[in-house]
Formats: C-alpha cells, structure tokens, sequence
DNA sequence: ACCTGAACACCGTTCAAGT
DNA sequence: ACCTGAACACCGTTCAAGT
C-alpha cells in the first residue's frame, strides 16, 4: 500500500485519539495512538514531532475550550476573571490530562498566542514587565490546581490506618469545596492584583 | 557472588541516588540508578516497590527538609504560615524533582505522617472537616508552584517571534518576583483562612 | 509526500539460580 | 535474605523501501 492517495493520517486525528486515551486511562503511548488509528507507529512521525508533538495536539486540544476572547473585554480585571473561569472550565473537562500538561513546556502556537494576548492585557492595565509573569503563574497555579481537585479530589493521596485525620479530611469533602476554594482564591488573587497595580493610568508605560 | 555478606544496598542509598539524577538531569530510571550504585537493575526489587517506591523514596528525601516542628507552634496561623515556608524551601533545594512529585499520589508514611499533623493542627484550630483538605491543597499549590517557580521561572515557556510581549515579559522577570508573588499569595491564603474560621473555638468541635 | 515493516536502544518488571 | 543474569512486553525514534 506504501503512500494512499489520500493520507490516512492528520494532525487533528493524532490529538483527538490521544485526548481519548488519556481520558480513558490517564496515559498515553505513541504505539497506543497509532493502534487507535489502524497504522504503523512511525507513520505518526510523518505529521507529528514525537510524543511532544502528539502533548501539544492535545494540549491545543483542551486549550481550544479557553474563551480567549473574554481577553478583549473591560476593565482589565474582569477580562482576566472571566479568562480564568473559562481556562479552569476547559481543563476541568479533562483532569487526567492535566498532570502531563502541567509538567511539559508550552510549545503549542495557538496557546501560546493566547498567552501573548493575556501579556497585551496586563501591560495595557499598566502593569509593569516584571509584574507580568508572576501574575499570570499565579493564575495559573491557582487554575489548575483547582480544575485538578475538582476533577479528582483524592488522587493525591492513599491514607493509611496511621492517618485516621487525614482519611477523615478526604473522606469529609464536599464537591461544592473545591468551588468555594477557587471563588476564594480567585478573589484573594484578583484583589492582589488590583493592589499592585496601584492607580497607574491604563495604557500607561511607566 | 550472589547473596553477600553485607547487602550491597539500602533503602537510603537508592533514595539518594535517584534524588540525584533528578538534580543531575531533571528525571531518573530504574536502570540508571542500579547503575549509580554498581548493581544489576532487578536487585533494587528486592528493597523497593518498583519505580513507584523509589519515587517515595526521593519524597521522603526531599521533604526530609521541612520541620514539622513548625506545626506545633501557636497559633494556628502562625504554624501554618511557618510550614508553608519550611515546605517551599525544602522542595525549591530540589526543582527538578517538583514535577515527578506533584503529579505523583503520597504514599510516603513520613509524609503522610506530616499531613496527619497539619490536619490535626487545623481541626483543633477549630476548622470543619470539611474545610482542611481544601485549605491544605490550596497550600499545597501555592508552595509547589511557587517553589517551581522560583527555581524554574522559564521551564514552562517556549516564546516564539510570534509572541514578542511574552518574550519581553519574561525576560523582564526578576529573581525577587517569585519570592514577591509567594509572600503575597500567602498572605492571601492565610487571611481567607482566619476568615474562613471566623470565631470558632481552639479546640472546638463545631 | 506518506505509509510499511523492521530495526535500535531503552524502559519497568519478573524470576530461576545461586549463596 | 539478597544479588545475578536472563527474559519479557513495552516504549520512543529512525529509516530504507515502496508508491
């Protein structure tokens, strides 16, 4: 058969059939993906850069439930809200994803296009540079982590007889707990953030 | 050779070892760390539960470096705030070993020892059970990003010509940034935490 | 350009054999 | 009990061969 006429294979395929499969069983391998397409493992190689590139297909995948445009709206820190309410709703649809996409540098260029929109925000609100990064970490941190316990609240843990407390703890949380948490860590983040901006003038340089 | 007179190896050392590579290449394999300690890969089966223990090894190891002692200060908020620290330090000494444990389920009896303590410690400080494992997740996701963040302020990002402000933006980050963004995000923790209590007896049952 | 099929070095785990 | 040495199924990646 050698070449088809028509490929068999695309980049859109190789990300849905590895979101699936982390969905399914919270991995993924290069042979399982191309298993799932009916073909060879290297064929993968011909659309894809490795296992990384397969991440980042699924990476853009999930990131393409991201509301980017709520970037665009005013003011500045409600644009960001509605940005971290959207990005935690889009991870939250695929918690066993979030550990590998947590610990892979972002390459993706629709994602990272993304990001480089939230930078504009932030510099427009007249942040200054070096304020950028740790605020949309924290943001971050704040996000995952919390689309993370949402979706699996106890994966983290294995009590034992000897954490009677801890077991307790795990045993005793509400689904509605991780919502309040994050409505709470929000708030603190974006009342932070309000402060460190002081009244420089939106737009502003320095 | 076979059995010797005096095991060829411990618990400690493979711990060590593994940590170690960690540091060395920012990941580890079960060949790899026989290798480091002169030993055939199937021998380290005999001390260790597989990758997955060697993997609680090195946590052992890594949180080894926070005192517990913290947690028994008084008051609550004082002991938190103090672990939070000791805890931030203790994995920032490590930064590559964040990712494989943060992505990893605690099963380290040590550890686990000392959550059983920081649920204990919020529990008499009158907090609901319901309450503590968001408050120490919450934490727990300040510490650990920050820590990362600190060590490994641009591992998480590949700018591209495209993204010019997210280029600038952390290239302008300066090393106080992430120490900054911990002590405010922890201030932030720890003022949603008293307000969260609110006039609950130490002590208290509810 | 795109797929096959085979190869390569590596991985995690198991286990009989030896002391 | 503890180490060796060999085995097994699996992985990520490469590449000549075919169309």
């Amino acid at each position: 058969m050698a070449r088809p006429r028509t490929p068999l294979l695309d980049r859109e395929r190789i990300g849905a059939a590895a979101l699936q499969l982390l969905a399914e069983q919270g991995e993924f391998s290069v042979p399982q993906v191309a298993r799932a397409l009916g073909v060879q493992t290297g064929s993968l190689y011909h659309h894809v850069d490795g296992r990384a590139g397969v991440i980042e297909l699924v990476r853009e995948r999930v990131c393409a439930g991201i509301d980017g445009g709520t970037l665009a709206a005013e003011p500045w820190d409600g644009a960001l809200e509605a940005w971290a309410r959207s990005y935690r709703a889009a991870f939250a649809a695929y918690p066993r994803a979030i550990p590998l996409l947590m610990t892979t540098p972002v390459r993706a260029p629709a994602v990272l296009a993304q990001y480089e929109q939230a930078v504009a925000l932030l510099l427009g609100a007249g942040f200054r540079a070096e304020q950028v990064m740790p605020l949309l970490t924290g943001l971050e941190n704040l996000v995952l982590g919390s689309a993370l316990d949402l979706a699996a609240p106890d994966a983290m843990w294995e009590p034992t007889p000897q954490t009677p407390l801890l077991a307790g703890a795990l045993a005793a949380q509400g689904p509605g707990r991780a919502e309040a948490a994050f409505e709470v860590g929000l708030a603190a983040f974006l009342a932070y953030a309000r402060d460190l901006r002081g009244g420089a003038e939106p737009g502003g340089e320095g």
